[in-house]
DNA sequence: CCCGTGATTCGAGATCGGTCAATATAGATG
DNA sequence: CATCTATATTGACCGATCTCGAATCACGGG
């Protein structure tokens, strides 16, 4: 099942965390998704897979460029598809990664009180 | 001591991590940055400091608000403080933090492919 | 139907991290 | 100097997390 807390959702409903003091529950939301990106070998493979062409890249493709196994990679993978960082779809043998960039905009938003327009 | 990993430095040396990946030194230290961010409580803390009056707030004024012994707040403001979120400086008996607005940025910046003009 | 390859899941070992009680430090005040 | 308040540090406990090897699942091709 995993968790899928969504970072979407947490956009939503709450403003920068410097505008009003996040109520505890929205804290323990919030937390999840930084966690996500508080690794090292994560941050790499996020962005990896963030910088690859199309903007999508199966394991095969990345896992080269860290140095761990590859169950580690498909560990670390699932955290920040279950943050809502990634989708992954599975195309015949190997597994596809891509990015959600409302997630990554949210993050942002959450942090700066709002810095631009819509993004198109 | 303490480490000072100086979020603000990153944002000099690396673009936003969708542009290209990140080098497994540049991954470490945002690593640091977002693993700062990631426990409820310290999110919690950081958001009662930064959306206090005058944008600052001796440790006496957000304790209530936090259901955490008082060691355990201040062990989670020196997180903070060491990630470059926040500076303290003692008044008299009282030691007040405030956000650094500049390190809030850098992080955002650092998701998403620059947002906006530079705040003032 | 049986392999081969890519990816996930499982189980275990080792380290990290949040928490508290106890103690220590810094400053104010008498 | 004694003492009180506010904050920081220390030490220990325990649960969370990172990691790996082994086993398993998902597909595609002989």
């Amino acid at each position: 099942m995993s968790k899928q807390i969504a970072v979407t959702d947490l956009s939503v409903r709450c403003s920068p965390l410097v505008r009003q003091p996040l109520t505890s529950h929205d804290a323990r939301d919030l937390a999840l998704v930084f966690k996500a990106l508080a690794d090292p070998v994560r941050l790499q493979l996020f962005s990896l897979i963030a910088s690859h062409v199309d903007g999508e890249a199966c394991v095969c493709d990345i896992s080269p460029a860290v140095d761990v196994s590859q169950p580690t990679i498909s560990h670390h993978l699932k955290v920040l598809r279950d943050a809502g960082l990634l989708v992954s779809e599975r195309r015949g043998t190997w597994v596809y990664y891509r990015v959600v960039p409302v997630a990554l905009q949210a993050l942002a938003d959450s942090l700066v009180p709002e810095s631009s327009g819509a993004p198109s």
